[in-house]
DNA sequence: CACCAAACAGACAGGTCTGTCTGGTGTCAA
DNA sequence: TTGACACCAGACAGACCTGTCTGTTTGGTG
């Protein structure tokens, strides 16, 4: 009864390496504390990933998943473009807030993985095509192109904040952000 | 002949850990390595430093301080404060257009060190503690106040230009820049 | 009920990690 | 010349790493 269903330890294993990768670091945790942490053995674990590499990829994977499904939270919450963007910086905050933060998991990931042929650099590559992508359709409705400036102004504020160890930041990030954009046409 | 004269381990273990650290991560590296690329024993690396952790900090410390050489030449190389500000941004993007860059050093530390209580992190505060000093030392000459946001810029361009793997970033960075700092007055 | 796939438990291989230790060698300074 | 010291060479301990393997147990399906 306390034992794994079929087909479940796949996903036991991605919360438990989602946990200690973004929290400890990726080269920092081996597979046998992933497997513990998910209360699985390290056979069912490649038997579901393959390698540790494939792990750390679908970690990623599963991030952005997660992160594409914050943003069309907020796409749905509300329809003006400029209160779009605004809320990303409020997002970041939020999610800054709460303990244990560590920064973007994807730019830690980076850090990580030198190589800018492997695997993990271009999942990192395809986030944040992604929130550029965002920032820059929701920028055209109100005439504005400074997508690029936004994105330093987001990521200068998740790096910024892991240093400094508090929300600052986001608040001078969003402040010098909502000069940026025009209010709605 | 060959043969390391007593005192100089410490200096090329150092110089060697600079180079392995940046280009593949502090924990990708081991201290084999490390004495290995500076043709010494690991019992000469240990005498000097003591420890891998001391000798990341050592390292960390070498890199602030060659920092710190560079502000000093852009500082003694011009006067306007304006110019002094701007030229960070170019002193950063020089140093990306050489090849093997991996962004800074500092945040790809933070990265791999997640304990904020960590000694490499109290190098890493150290830094950027002095770099927002000289921006903001720089602005008051100028009226201005926009240290926290130029801090921003600079960060969220040198995070960038490693995703992006160009030089683009620095230069939608030092676009704004030139925005936000009046001329002199 | 019988079977199969997926999980379990846990040993194992081969390599790397940090850190220590022994003993020989070269250099510099008194 | 002699002694102190920093280095070299390389073995060693003990922990941890990724990945594999054997054999057992269990849940879901035909």
């Amino acid at each position: 009864m306390g034992r794994t269903r079929p087909g479940d330890a796949g996903a036991k294993v991605l919360k438990a390496a989602s946990t200690l990768f973004y929290r400890d670091g990726i080269h920092a945790v081996g597979v046998d504390t992933v497997a513990a942490e998910a209360g699985v053995t390290k056979a069912a674990l490649y038997g579901n990933f393959g390698s540790k590499s494939r792990l750390v990829v679908a970690y990623l994977r599963e991030r952005d998943r997660r992160w594409q499904e914050q943003i069309d939270t907020i796409t749905a919450g509300c329809d003006d473009p400029r209160e779009r963007v605004l809320a990303v910086f409020d997002a970041y905050e939020v999610w800054l807030s709460r303990d244990g933060y560590r920064g973007c998991a994807f730019l830690n990931a980076t850090s990580e993985f030198p190589d800018p042929a492997d695997p993990v650099r271009e999942v990192v590559r395809h986030h944040k095509t992604a929130l550029h992508g965002y920032l820059r359709a929701q920028l055209e409705r109100v005439d504005s192109d400074h997508a690029d400036e936004l994105m330093l102004l987001l990521e200068g504020a998740a790096v910024s904040s892991v240093v400094s160890q508090d929300a600052q930041p986001f608040h001078v990030a969003k402040r010098l952000a909502e000069k940026l954009i025009p209010p709605r046409r």
